[in-house]
DNA sequence: TACTGAGATTGACATTGTCAATTGACAATG
DNA sequence: CATTGTCAATTGACAATGTCAATCTCAGTA
């Protein structure tokens, strides 16, 4: 018989394939992105992909959490970026990150907070690396909320900057904000909007 | 010959196919409404819808902007329901008409922020319902602004507004935002962080 | 050497969007 | 009244796609 693949193999077969369909994904569109093209993009036959994933839905999926995964890495090292304990200025650049990423991907943005099946929630792979995601901004949140910076409970306010931001980067991937001049300006008078919703007068938002 | 078409019963009819297209979207979703479908629910046959769209994209394009003015529609009304001279509780209205036509219309909801080519900016008449549907906020904000309330200048805080609104929404129409308390606990947040982030310090958000 | 069971490929089919050809009805014309 | 031209509407046909099922290919085993 042919050697059994081992699980590591079928991982980094799993790895190629979504690798190979996010490249599609972003150069050609979600309607380019055909089975059949990914196969002939990889380099194997048409019905391969269905060795490694249950159907197309399951591959979008796998793909939606691959790129959740780049996001969370490229909003963790962006934070750290900022002092460690200048918790407001580690939000901003967060914020900065996730808007760069909506920019330089904007396909994989949306499908990334997009469950295809309409009125069916996210799976649980993909509500894990949702929140993964949010938990980046979520921790610095609550040691914001610890030195009394805030004038909210920090998971709430986590909600609506994620919601904020969300919708500004969906827009700019929609191409309803055409230029990144105006995404910029809205970028950051939304940053200015939602730091001095949040922080408790009598702070300075950004103690230098 | 059959007696030609006039342009009041063409649009009467694209009017029919479109309200058909929308039930059939916000029951069984995007994936569900194909063209066979529509000319059944419709009572006509396979090809009849081509007489009066281009083709699918046309036929959709033509159902965004449909649900862009029912959206605008409630907008304006809701707005309506606040004292003349109060630009903001104007604005809290016109946001919160916004969040119950997301809760009741996720689909349209969806649909009417979606151009279909991904990498291509909405059709003419897609952006035009657009603006006329901002215009309805931006007038208020204006008016806000010459009564000196805004922080920023009204064109620049009417973006920021819709697109954190438009962010809350989508999430809640995708299903990332599964139950209603939590969307509006994040929607009274954002209204809030709005209102304090917008108003220049010394007014009261809200004389009475 | 013949067999087995895994991965990989190919065949086949239903669905869908859409172009092209056909049909059908009726007003204008002779 | 028969004919005809024209436009709405229908049906035929095809390519693309997702996916099930059958087949094929071989390395290891008996």
């Amino acid at each position: 018989m042919v050697r059994a693949l081992s699980t590591d193999e079928i991982d980094e077969r799993r790895a190629t394939l979504i690798d190979s369909a996010l490249s599609i994904l972003e150069s050609d569109g979600l309607a380019a992105l055909t089975l059949r093209r990914l196969a002939e993009a990889s380099g194997v036959s048409r019905q391969t992909p269905y060795l490694y994933f249950k159907d197309k839905a399951a591959l979008v999926d796998a793909m939606r959490i691959a790129g959740l995964n780049r996001m969370t890495a490229a909003a963790t090292t962006a934070a750290a970026s900022a002092p460690d304990d200048d918790y407001v200025e580690q939000l901003r650049q967060i914020g900065r990150s996730y808007a760069q990423f909506g920019l330089k991907n904007p396909a994989v943005y949306k499908l990334v907070f997009t469950p295809i099946r309409p009125d069916e929630p996210p799976s649980p792979e993909h509500k894990e690396a949702i929140e993964a995601n949010q938990a980046v901004a979520e921790s610095r949140m609550k040691h914001a909320a610890e030195d009394g910076l805030l004038i909210l409970p920090p998971d709430r306010l986590n909600n609506v900057f994620w919601a904020a931001l969300h919708g500004l980067i969906s827009l700019r991937a929609e191409k309803l904000i055409t230029d990144d001049e105006t995404f910029e300006q809205i970028r950051s008078d939304m940053e200015q909007t939602l730091a001095s919703g949040f922080i408790r007068k009598g702070f300075r938002p950004t103690p230098k």
